[in-house]
DNA sequence: AAGTGGTCTAGACCACGCC
DNA sequence: GCGTGGTCTAGACCACTTT
C-alpha cells in the first residue's frame, strides 16, 4: 500500500489479487468476511466492498448472498469451431464433460426481416434451448431453421442438438458462416445462463448452407466467456 | 419502478437504459449530472451512481472524470478470421477505417516455455505493437517470431502487420490455429487500450505455419471487445 | 440467532475538465 | 472558479444462508 495517488479500493484488491494469484486464497475457497477484511486493512465498509466488487469485476472472484465470496476456478472448455454443433457431444466428451439439453421453446414464427431475408422465407420454425456443461448452464441457443426441416424434425430437435440432427437425417451441412463476438448480459439472458447483470458473454452467430448453398439455419448463441474458448484452424 | 423487490439502482438504471434504446439520450450525448439525476429520481448520490455504474457495466455508457457521463456507440468493427492479420489493411480499407500502427517493443528473448515448445526454438524475437483504428487504441499484438525471420526483416515489423510484411518477403503463411477467448483488462492492458480495469476483451491466440507445417509466429492479440466482431467461414 | 453480503442514506473532500 | 465525476466515512436496515 505504498503510493498515495493509488486509490485504497485498488490497493487492497491488488493485494488480494496477489493472494488470489499465489494461493493464499486456493480457487473455491472463501474469502474472509467483509467485517475480517475491514479490521484486517483498517478502512470502512464500503471501500471493502469496493476492493471485493474490483475482483469480482475482474472475473477472479464470485459472490453469493448469506454465504461469502469465493475464488472462481479461471479453467475454460475449448470448442472447435469446425466441429461445434457438428460434433458438439464427441468434442466435449474428449475433454470429459458432460453435456445436457434444456429445451425451452420450439413454435412457427415470422422471424425478424434479417433473418427472413437470410433463408429467404416469412415463416420459419424458431427454437431455443440451453445447453448444460457439467450441469452448468453454458451456453443459449436461440435459433431459427428452415419451416419444412423444423416441422419435419421437430420431436428430434427439441432433445437433441441442431446439427447433428440435420446431419443424422441425411442434411449435410457444407458451410457455415459465423462470426463472435462479445456483449453483457441482459436481464433475460442473466436469468438462463445464472449470471450477473452485465457479465461477458461471448455470442456465436451462425448460418448454415447445405451443398447448394442454401440457407438452412440461422442462430446466435450467447455463451458464458468464462467457461468457454473457441478454436479455429484456417487453412489458404 | 412498481415492483419493490427490485432495487432502486436497477430499477433507475433500467429507465435511463430504455431512455438510451429510445433515443431519448442519443448516441454520443451526455446524461444529466449525478445532481440532476438525483433530483429526477429523489435518490441519494450514491444510488445514482450505482445506477450509473450498472449502464457503464453493461457497456452502454461511459463515465468521463470531470466531463460527464456519455452513451456509447454500439457499432463494432467486424474483421475476417480469414483474412485478419493477412489482408488487415484491406480489410479495414473496405469499412473506411484507418489503421495504424504504434510499435511498442522489438527484442530477442527466450520467451517462455510453452512458446519455445511451438517455435522449436530457445530464442525468438518478441514484438509487441498497437493497432490503432480510427485513431483508437483497439488490439494490442504481441508476438514471438522465428530468431532468424525477426532479425531479417527487424525494420519493417516494427512498422507493419506481421503476416503482410512476411508475405510480402516470400514467407507464406498457409495455416493459422486460433483461438478466441474473453479476458478481462488488467492494469497494463487498461493503460494500452485506454479502457477501464476490469473491461472484457476479445484474445485472439494465434500459431501460424508456412507450407511445410514449421510453425513461425505465435501471437497473442488482446482486442476491445466493444469494438471488435470477429467473422470466420468454416467449409468441410 | 448469528453471520454473511446487499441496499441506502447524508455528508465530506479530492481530482479533473472547461471557461 | 465552477461543475463534473471519483473516493471515502459512519451508520442504518434488509435479505439470504447456515446453525
Amino acid at each position: 500500500m505504498s503510493d498515495r495517488r493509488i486509490p485504497l479500493h485498488l490497493q487492497i484488491s491488488q493485494v488480494l489479487r496477489q493472494r488470489i494469484e499465489t494461493g493464499v486464497y486456493a480457487v473455491g475457497e472463501q474469502l474472509p468476511s467483509e467485517h475480517q477484511l475491514m479490521e484486517q486493512f483498517q478502512v470502512s465498509r464500503i471501500t471493502i466492498r469496493r476492493a471485493i466488487h474490483n475482483l469480482v469485476h475482474q472475473g477472479l472472484a464470485s459472490a453469493q448472498h448469506g454465504r461469502g465470496v469465493f475464488v472462481k476456478n479461471q479453467c475454460k472448455w475449448v470448442y472447435s469451431l469446425s466441429s461445434l454443433l457438428i460434433f458438439f457431444e464427441e468434442d466435449m466428451k474428449r475433454q470429459g464433460v458432460q453435456s445436457a439439453i434444456c429445451h425451452l421453446e420450439f413454435q412457427e414464427v415470422s422471424p425478424p426481416p434479417r433473418v427472413q431475408e437470410i433463408l429467404g422465407s416469412d415463416l420459419a420454425c424458431f427454437q431455443s434451448k440451453i445447453l448444460l456443461l457439467d450441469g452448468i448452464p453454458a451456453i443459449l441457443d436461440k435459433s431459427y431453421i428452415l419451416l419444412e426441416l423444423g416441422r419435419q424434425f421437430a420431436n428430434e430437435l427439441k432433445t437433441a442438438m441442431t446439427f447433428p440432427t440435420l446431419e443424422r437425417n441425411g442434411i449435410h451441412i457444407s458451410k457455415i458462416e459465423a462470426s463472435l463476438e462479445c456483449t453483457r448480459a441482459d436481464q433475460q439472458l442473466s436469468e438462463h445462463l445464472a449470471v450477473p447483470l452485465g457479465e461477458p458473454l461471448l455470442v456465436y452467430c451462425y448460418t448454415a448452407y447445405d451443398q447448394y448453398q442454401r440457407s438452412l439455419v440461422y442462430g446466435s448463441a450467447p455463451s458464458r466467456a468464462d467457461l468457454l474458448t473457441y478454436a479455429v484452424t484456417i487453412n489458404r
